[in-house]
DNA sequence: GGGAGAGAAA
DNA sequence: AAGCGTTCTCTCCC
């Protein structure tokens, strides 16, 4: 397989080590089905000790990573075996505690695939799709990990080029170990958060927290459904209250919950670096218990039971989570400077405590006001519920007053963001919509424009939203709480990476990954919010500046067009923007690829006649690359005569000449061009066997070679020929030969394998023969010793050494009698003297495992 | 602090 | 017989 190679970066994991890792956890997949998503953390928690001991190792850091965290006055942190016994077994092996380490040498299961071809990146999404868990199946079967720890900061962070190092920092390489970065960290959020929805659902849980619900509160929350519609909404509006209300005032915030992860740009800050002191210490589900029974915890941990609560008195509420993945791209924020060393401990304010600092006094605005909208009761519009009427409409009486920031305010964490990382979504049944309720930080509810904390904010970044329900299904609600989705939040995320490299293979692996925690089907409900979250994403105001205009999924300007962009002869002007002058927008759907004849060609299009070129392109000079910068206009022709360029829909279908007579008409190379199925000419078939060509000479007709496309190895292209292009009527004939072709090819091979083997054989007796001569004929042990020794030094040197010995073995098959005796007479008729030499011996070895291996003479 | 432009690397 | 532009980072400027 030529293709399949690839020079791999010295110290990147090969492909094939990567292969071998992917084909291991569908393996792993395969064997049991529900259990895939802690397989595959699990493999990954494998790989990352490796990979942590082999940084031990390696650098002089301490070979205990300081991330063992003991809770207090308990015994030292260990999953609590009671809590394992109804899992299998192995599953416990791994704790969870020390999950992810160094990454330097991290091997995902999740290849990010470059440049490869297409049959390659679907694999990679096979992987996700032969994995089909529903929530409730994997609820049934398998208890989860028991935590995961997130703090991948510590481990992922050396990984992260130094800042100013642009030979480093540009390196492929280092791109893609981001960006596989990100998955693996990704996957791991997903996991977590899953397993603590899965929690939310345990009845233990909910039955600790039952109490905290007055029986009028609970009424609220479940309006009778013979109320009207924006009664229903009400009610549901003031049991959230209240329950909300209720659980701040007894949750107490004691630990600190997730917060985004950052690279760190030199090892120093890896070296001294300390997990938070006050880290989240919620390890299994009998910690989730114990906090729900104390209600004490990380904020993030008080969302979770908060979910737990509503949904134990049968409000159908999701629990959401803003993962804060290590970014993928770069020019994302670092890990603050250390300190100096005067204060290793002591943190002085860093850039995120000042900004803390900063917000703390804008803290009321986040505090809830009245709810900022309310859903218009507009019933048999799907995306109706997109709409929202401005507040100050309804103030309604439900609505509980302004906080007055009680008393017993809650404790909250320094240095943590204003900004939630989870948070609840309940379902309101009468407008079938989803609203956002935050019991901890913002305490706000049904408004999902608190959510999103500033670019600058390096604790908490809005990326990846996402809503677990129950059943353990999910779905990404980013678009709902992000205020510039198009513009800004798709740029971080790894289904935003648009180049023409990634193309699209973020957005798959994303869809990929998600797929496993689909929801089982497409309801009413869901298509509603899927609606209203395409509506949020169209509803998204216009860039302000220039640079958001790039790679937006909407608009487009001219100057970020490619090379190979166009638009449109009638495309609509949306807007202008820009600084100075004004600069036209486009919409990105009028922005259309141009390519040359050739290019269509090989897409089986043609350039209609008459059609003029959208665009010359103009040729490029290799040396002198200064000049290229000021190409700005399209209509630029002229002396270097570039390459005219169409759109698509300037050519038509390529209607190959067909087969007559059961000729098949060539190209001025003598194949037949079929990039793509419909150029096989009419009355023409494509056999796409490696044989075929040779079956046609067989069968005498007429073949053109089929040329299925180029491959660019090294400098120039070469072409691709696959099978052969015949007429119509051999097909049954070519088919039938092909078959016969390979029937022969393997009886050859297994003719020739048989061969050598008894070639193989022969040596060895004939070695036999010599030993059994040399030791007839010397009576001292001593020297028959020197004789062995003088073999085995120089196997090959037997004929030169002894040419007498070599020529009373030659008349070998007199005495086959004997030496076949023991072991089968199969010897050939042929004489295979010829091949005799030290060489083949030595090669047939290693085909022939058990019986060559002994033979060698000794 | 962020946006725009320009140079350099692969 | 078919790959030579993108993208990252720095600097300046508002």
């Amino acid at each position: 397989m030529p293709g399949r190679k690839r020079s791999a970066p010295i110290d990147n994991p090969s492909p094939r080590t990567i292969r071998a890792t992917r084909s291991s956890a569908r393996r792993t997949a395969a064997k049991n089905d529900n259990d895939v998503i802690p397989d595959v953390v699990k493999e990954m928690v494998v790989e990352v000790r490796k990979a942590k001991q082999a940084a031990a190792e390696n650098e002089d850091t301490p070979t205990e990573p300081p991330r063992k965290r003991k809770r207090p006055g308990e015994k030292p942190a260990k999953p609590s075996k009671e809590n394992d016994a109804g899992n299998d077994g192995n599953d416990e092996e791994i704790e969870f505690e020390d999950v992810p380490i160094p990454a330097p040498t991290i091997q995902t299961m999740v290849r990010d695939t470059d440049d490869e071809e297409d049959d390659d990146d679907d694999d990679d999404d096979i992987q996700f799709e032969d994995v089909n868990i529903n929530g409730a199946q994997a609820n049934t079967r398998y208890e989860g990990p028991k935590t995961l720890d997130l703090d991948l900061t510590a481990y992922m962070a050396s990984l992260a080029p130094k800042k100013g190092d642009r030979r480093k920092a540009l390196g492929r390489e280092e791109k893609d170990r981001r960006i596989e970065t990100h998955k693996v960290h990704l996957l791991c959020l997903l996991a977590h958060v899953e397993l603590r929805n899965r929690w939310c659902n345990d009845p233990e849980v909910q039955d600790a927290l039952r109490p905290l619900l007055s029986r009028k509160t609970v009424g609220f929350l479940r309006p009778r459904a013979s109320l009207n519609q924006f009664s229903r909404t009400e009610s549901l509006r003031r049991g959230i209250s209240e329950a909300k209300e209720v659980f701040r005032t007894r949750f107490e915030i004691t630990e600190r919950g997730l917060q985004r992860a950052l690279w760190a740009e030199n090892l120093d800050q890896l070296k001294d670096y300390k997990p938070p002191p006050d880290a989240e210490t919620t390890r299994n589900k009998a910690d989730f218990l114990k906090a729900a029974q104390t209600l004490r915890g990380s904020r993030d941990v008080g969302a979770q039971l908060f979910c737990a609560l509503l949904r134990s008195v049968g409000v159908e509420a999701r629990l959401v989570c803003s993962l804060q993945p290590l970014a993928c791209v770069a020019g994302a924020p670092a890990m603050p400077k250390p300190s100096s060393k005067t204060t290793p401990k002591a943190k002085q304010p860093s850039k995120a405590e000042q900004y803390l600092a900063a917000v703390a006094k804008h803290e009321t605005k986040f505090t809830p006001t009245t709810p900022g909208t309310i859903p218009r009761s507009r019933l048999g519009h799907p995306d109706a519920t997109s709409y929202q009427i401005p507040s100050l409409l309804a103030p309604s009486p439900s609505t509980p007053p302004p906080l007055p920031t009680p008393k017993t305010q809650v404790k909250k964490i320094k240095g943590e963001s204003p900004f939630p990382i989870c948070w609840v979504e309940i379902l309101d049944h009468a407008h079938q919509k989803y609203h956002p309720v935050d019991p901890l930080v913002t305490f706000s509810q049904f408004n999902p424009k608190v959510y999103e904390p500033p670019s600058s904010d390096l604790l908490n970044s809005l990326t990846y939203a996402v809503a677990f329900n129950p059943d353990s299904s999910c779905l990404d609600v980013t678009r709902r709480y992000a205020k510039a989705y198009n513009s800004k939040t798709r740029r971080w995320r790894i289904d935003g990476l648009v180049s023409s490299r990634n193309g699209l293979k973020g957005e798959r692996w994303l869809r990929a990954a998600l797929r496993r925690y689909q929801p089982p089907s497409v309801t009413d409900l869901l298509q509603i919010e899927l609606n209203e979250l395409k509506a949020a994403e169209l509803k998204e105001p216009m860039p302000r500046n220039v640079m958001d205009f790039r790679d937006h999924p909407v608009y487009a300007l001219e100057r970020h067009l490619r090379r190979n962009e166009v638009l449109v002869p009638g495309a609509q002007v949306s807007g202008t923007c820009g600084g100075g002058g004004l600069e036209r927008i486009y919409r990105r759907r009028d922005v259309k690829v141009a390519r040359t004849r050739e290019r269509w060609f090989r897409l089986g299009r043609v350039v209609k006649g008459g059609e003029v070129p959208v665009k010359v392109l103009p040729k490029m000079k290799r040396k002198k690359k200064g000049r290229l910068g000021d190409g700005d206009d399209d209509e630029e022709g002229e002396q270097g005569a570039g390459n005219p360029v169409f759109i698509e829909s300037q050519t038509e279908v390529y209607v190959p000449p067909p087969v007559v007579g059961g000729r098949v008409p060539r190209n001025r190379f003598g194949n037949v061009d079929v990039y793509v199925p419909s150029m096989v000419p009419r009355g023409g078939v494509h056999l796409p066997h490696e044989r075929a060509r040779r079956a046609a000479f067989v069968l005498g007709i007429d073949a053109a070679p089929a040329l299925t496309g180029f491959e660019f190895r090294g400098r120039q292209g070469t072409a691709v020929l696959r099978g052969v292009v015949v007429a119509a009527e051999y097909k049954g004939a070519m088919e039938a030969v092909i078959q016969g072709l390979e029937d022969m090819e393997v009886e050859e091979e297994q003719e020739r394998k048989t061969r050598m083997l008894l070639a193989v054989w022969r040596r060895m007796l004939k070695g036999l023969r010599i030993r059994e001569r040399i030791m007839d004929g010397v009576d001292e042990e001593a020297e028959a010793e020197a004789e062995a020794r003088k073999q085995e030094d120089k196997g090959k040197a037997k004929e030169v050494d002894m040419p007498d010995f070599d020529d009373t073995a030659t008349p070998f098959h007199d005495d086959e009698d004997e030496d076949s005796a023991g072991r089968g007479g199969f010897f050939p008729s042929t004489n295979l003297d010829s091949d005799d030499e030290g060489g083949g011996g030595g090669f047939m070895v290693e085909e022939e495992e058990e019986e060559g291996g002994g033979f060698v003479i000794e």
